[in-house]
DNA sequence: TTGACGCATGCCTATATAGGCATATGATGG
DNA sequence: CCATCATATGCCTATATAGGCATGCGTCAA
């Protein structure tokens, strides 16, 4: 069996990278489905496929606009994983000391052989 | 293709929920295989290929400790994703106001009908 | 209505990977 | 050296999914 669905999971979704390429675009402003995939280099189908898994995560929002579709950020999904990651925020400077100490203890370990 | 190997990017790692799990397990302190299966409910070869997992991409670190090897968390590679998506942060909330303004053009479009 | 444009989808393939199972590897105590 | 415990790995399978391609579908202008 797999991860949670790409559709599913904000954390799966963002785990590709022009996936997240696409959002920080989106930043900008909306933007047509023709004009990220000429940004970000790639086809048109595949545009549309990042974007509908982003969409059906619900970190974009889709209008019509004429003949165009319009994606715009809704980056409110995105929050969670900033708060999930936020939990470790304490641990990434002592994570320097207990890697210091775990050095230390290489260290010793070695003098004692 | 797929997306960057779960090896080599921390966005991919921490796309599996167990792993997630895992190192929020890891906030406690070091922990060896065997127990870190046994409160994840998962199987000990399950919970060492996800901490291999983790360890390549720098997420844990481990050292032998007699028999057992704890693992232990180095949280400092979960910090470019917080910094990732604190990038949004300015748009959490204007993503309700665009989200009205997007409503608003609905409510319009139709009395315009 | 027709043609052109913009986008979504279906089909197919290759690949990454999670998980189950058996087993190899490594360390410890006798 | 042997038996045992703790982990790591290899093998296999099922599945998710990224990407290429062709094509369907809706919208607009003439």
């Amino acid at each position: 069996m797999a991860r949670a669905a790409t559709t599913s999971d904000v954390f799966n979704a963002i785990a590709e990278p022009q996936r997240r390429e696409i959002l920080v675009l989106l930043r900008g402003g909306e933007r047509p489905v023709t004009e990220l995939a000429e940004e970000l280099g790639m086809t048109q189908p595949g545009a549309s496929k990042h974007l509908r898994v982003l969409r059906e995560v619900g970190l974009v929002r889709d209008r019509k606009a004429g003949k165009q579709r319009l994606y715009g950020l809704d980056a409110r999904g995105l929050r969670p994983v900033h708060e999930w990651t936020g939990g470790f925020e304490q641990f990434w400077n002592e994570s320097f000391d207990r890697l210091d100490a775990y050095v230390q203890d290489l260290k010793q370990a070695r003098q004692e052989d």
